[in-house]
DNA sequence: AAAGTAAACTAACAATCGTTAGTTTTACGT
DNA sequence: ACGTAAAACTAACGATTGTTAGTTTACTTT
């Protein structure tokens, strides 16, 4: 909290004309960010697709909505993106509804997945592979961003899409 | 200290019989991590390769073999991995040390898809995302391993090579 | 049995943490 | 210009942290 208020050029006990706790904040910046993150996934998996609904490509267009709302989170908030990833679990009453918050969106991914192998759009990799392989990319895009000077969204948007769906091999 | 040392069954002040500081034992348990990462990496990028060494599908084999040192050494010490991937920033004397490691790791990395673009193996997609994404993956998962009950390592080295290079699109 | 060493213990230290109480300053509506 | 409310301040609290000093216990060697 000390060096909070000295980031804003105030003492710590200043702070408390603000904010509750220390927790409060951590709830602010935790939840609020996952709330997007599912709030976001759940739009896309419901989207009508506009064009033609049975279109093989058109579960490969929403995964790439998926990835575009990561980069697009992260490059707008990278330093709330770290607390997520490395300090939800230090949440206290909001661990709770992180979770929940978390259980769901995982579970949309999950879904759209599934209807992507069915379809016949997705390989038939283990569920939990593809889920885990992808997120685990994603997630880790805050460590990342940050280093790219300049960054231009659309090209690394499209650059992951490519990676994650079709791979690096040629 | 206190609770490692419960952990142990002794009082805290005891544990400094064995060790000289906290920042000792972090040292320990990542640099050892480290330095096996990076070892392997070295030995697969320089290993000969038995049958035919420009069969095309070469260097894919090599990044297999990276994939599976990562599942490996993750099933082995999974605590020690979340150690490394989260507290690494922590360490004192040994972060200099950490980080010469993990940046010869990434090199050796870089230049093995070097290889594989320039020899037609891998897609001309940017180096940095490739590592990134490749990287991000397989450093998530020490969150994930514990889950699986029961693991098989070579069916989840099969499946990530899978994902990983050729993607999840059929 | 005696001596010596390794490893446990108790007690306490200085530093740091989030937070509160009480007080003074700043800013704004009348 | 004055009164009021918001927001800053100082000082201190109790709890927790890594670590040290000094002492006692347990085990091995002679």
């Amino acid at each position: 909290m000390r060096d909070l208020a000295a980031a804003i050029g105030v003492k710590a006990a200043s702070l408390y004309n603000h904010i509750a706790s220390k927790e409060e904040i951590l709830n602010e910046v935790i939840l609020t960010i996952a709330q997007q993150f599912t709030e976001g996934i759940n739009e896309i998996r419901f989207r009508e697709s506009a064009p033609t609904p049975n279109e093989p490509s058109h579960i490969a267009t929403k995964l790439e909505a998926v990835i575009a709302q990561h980069v697009n989170l992260t490059a707008d908030n990278p330093f709330g993106m770290a607390a997520l990833n490395n300090d939800w679990m230090h949440l206290g009453e909001g661990k709770v509804q992180y979770l929940k918050l978390r259980n769901e969106y995982e579970q949309h991914f999950r879904e759209m997945i599934k209807e992507g192998k069915t379809k016949g759009v997705l390989k038939d990799i283990d569920l939990e592979v593809i889920l885990f392989s992808t997120l685990g990319t994603l997630r880790n895009l805050y460590l990342w961003i940050p280093k790219k000077a300049e960054l231009d969204r659309a090209k690394l948007i499209q650059s992951l899409s490519e990676t994650l769906l079709k791979g690096i091999k040629r």
